[in-house]
RNA sequence: GGUCGCGUGGCCGAGUGGUUAGGCAGAGGUCUGCAAAACCUUGUACAGCGGUUCGAAUCCGCUCGCGACCUCCA
């Protein structure tokens, strides 16, 4: 590891030089699903800019433990009518079926969709409700350090002392606690209990008609709402660690209470870096279910929805994500996606026929391999520079048509040496398949059959090719036109035909 | 209302005080039996108005438009 990563620090609201506090090792913390509904895709992107962000890290050479997290228990329904409400309750009531069961179910499609989106596990995924302990001991020493007070049962974390004092409070989100005042709702449950507005629960005597709730020393309740991310990053990070990430909105109040709760445990902050990652938009707006704004991967993948007119396979999801930074909002739509399938095709194009190159036999370095080394170290460069994919896959693009030269024999084997195509395989694979996590959809997942299939389809462009020789048009044609039709792409070539499975 | 951010060519989307982003689409060409694919070449740009500067799309101010957060939310 002797690259030098730049890091958009919320915090500081600038790049910084990312230095670990252990040399050599990452401890990497990435709020996680609430699970009480199915995945939204907005999450889907923050997850995959994360999971960008932990395979870079891996790549050159950082030995990470990445946490995220899985909330199964605790946020308020902000406007339930039946006052305090978890979530997971709630839902578990309309749907008879245990809390837990709920979860589970959730968890469960969350994860397929991790996977079909070609996003690695984390070291840890602790969920709430299993560090139930963590959040109550997180509760007593912060009752201990003098900031959080107890109202009838519930205890509240209390910010004015927190920021008179350290002046953190806001400092994240860049709000001052005047503001924080005039903000607030007068609306707020339990606002009586609280000393201040800006106050938050970090636990919540709970009423009868709550389902998930445990003993602790000041109620039969549950934990506040942000309670259970401080309690896993301190038990699996410690109190000081590297990175913490999550979705723009969780800036505030999800991080700052964060920073607030730790500190009031602690008294350290917890993360040396906050990443942020930016809003999925479609048609330039938020996704929103109230105004039908909005699309579920499902949707996006099956084309069963009124927003793509046609679906779009993970990859090219994934794809089209990596071509804007997580910082910047993406703006989801139609054409965009088609023009992410093209790229995303002619990438993978290009690395299969890369794969089959074999000769380079250039005896020193040429302009060629001056050129392919230099895109290749700055595609490097790009993502140590905060993780700047978009940029990075502009410099992949760039090495493209060489490809695309050497195998057609525009560019012959004599202008390009054989550590350069060594290093250009080797890199470009890493690239593709490891730092962005893309895969091969176009290849079958069974080797047996792809192998068949394989010799079947050089059996039938040899025919093909025979009948060519012969001038034989009509029989030519209709083998191309077939596979065509078949989904099955022919390319002739100076060296006789070859073939590509088309996606759609 | 408060806080923050954005406004780039037909579309998406990077970026920077003076030098090519990239993808998709478009145009011309090479190749081909025809086509496709591939390759080569190529046009269109920085919301508006002021200011700073030798020079700004890039810095500053204002205007207009859009978005996010302030409430569970990636």
């Amino acid at each position: 590891m002797n690259r030098s990563i730049k890091i958009y620090n919320t915090v500081s609201k600038e790049k910084e030089e990312f230095k670990p506090i252990v040399e050599g090792r990452v401890g990497m913390y990435v709020c996680g699903p609430t699970v009480y509904s199915d995945v939204h895709l907005g999450n889907c992107r923050s997850f995959i800019s994360f999971d960008i962000i932990y395979r870079y890290l891996k790549y050159v050479g950082f030995k990470v433990r990445y946490v995220r997290n899985i909330t199964d228990v605790g946020h308020l329904e902000g406007d339930a009518d039946s006052g305090a409400e978890d979530k997971i309750s709630k839902k578990a009531r309309l749907e008879q079926l245990e809390p837990m069961e709920v979860a589970q179910k959730y968890a469960n499609g969350f994860h397929d969709m991790m996977r079909t989106f070609n996003v690695l596990p984390p070291s840890i995924e602790p969920r709430a409700t299993g560090h139930i302990p963590e959040q109550v001991n997180m509760v007593k020493k912060i009752l201990d350090n003098g900031y959080a007070y107890e109202a009838d049962g519930s205890v509240y974390f209390d910010t004015l002392k927190f920021a008179k004092e350290t002046g953190l409070y806001g400092k994240l989100s860049g709000r001052v606690l005047d503001d924080l005042v005039a903000e607030s709702r007068d609306n707020l449950k339990k606002q009586d209990q609280k000393r201040h507005p800006s106050d938050f629960a970090i636990w919540i005597k709970a009423d009868d008609s709550h389902i998930m709730k445990w003993d602790s020393p000041w109620s039969l309740g549950f934990p506040g709402w942000h309670l259970e991310c401080s309690a896993m990053s301190t038990k699996y990070l410690g109190d000081r660690f590297d990175i913490h990430g999550g979705g723009a909105d969780l800036t505030f109040p999800h991080h700052e209470n964060e920073i607030a709760q730790n500190f009031g445990a602690c008294k350290s902050t917890p993360a040396n870096y906050w990443l942020h990652g930016n809003m999925l938009l479609m048609n330039g707006r938020k996704m929103a279910k109230s105004d039908g704004n909005t699309i579920t991967p499902e949707q996006l993948f099956t084309g069963d929805s009124p927003h793509v007119s046609k679906g779009y396979s993970p990859m090219v999801v994934r794809f089209f994500m990596l071509q804007s930074h997580y910082r910047s909002t993406l703006d989801l739509s139609d054409t965009a996606l088609q023009a992410a399938e093209k790229g995303y095709q002619r990438l993978m194009e290009a690395y299969k026929n890369l794969t089959k190159l074999d000769e380079a036999k250039a005896p020193t370095p040429t302009d060629v391999d001056t050129k392919v080394n230099q895109t290749l170290d700055q595609a490097f460069n790009e993502m140590d520079d905060d993780f700047n994919t978009p940029k990075a896959l502009a410099r992949l693009f760039e090495v493209v048509p060489v490809i695309n030269s050497l195998a057609n024999g525009t560019i012959s084997a004599s202008e390009i040496t054989a550590d350069t195509l060594k290093r250009l395989k080797v890199v470009l694979s890493d690239f593709i398949f490891h730092i962005f996590g893309l895969k091969d959809e176009t290849s079958g997942n069974d080797n047996t059959q792809t192998a068949v299939l394989e010799d079947v389809l050089e059996l039938v462009l040899e025919i093909r090719q025979n009948a060519r020789t012969n001038k034989d048009w009509t029989t030519s044609d209709l083998i191309r036109d077939k596979l065509t039709a078949a989904g099955v792409l022919v390319k002739d070539g100076k060296d006789g035909a070859s073939w590509s499975i088309k996606n759609n």
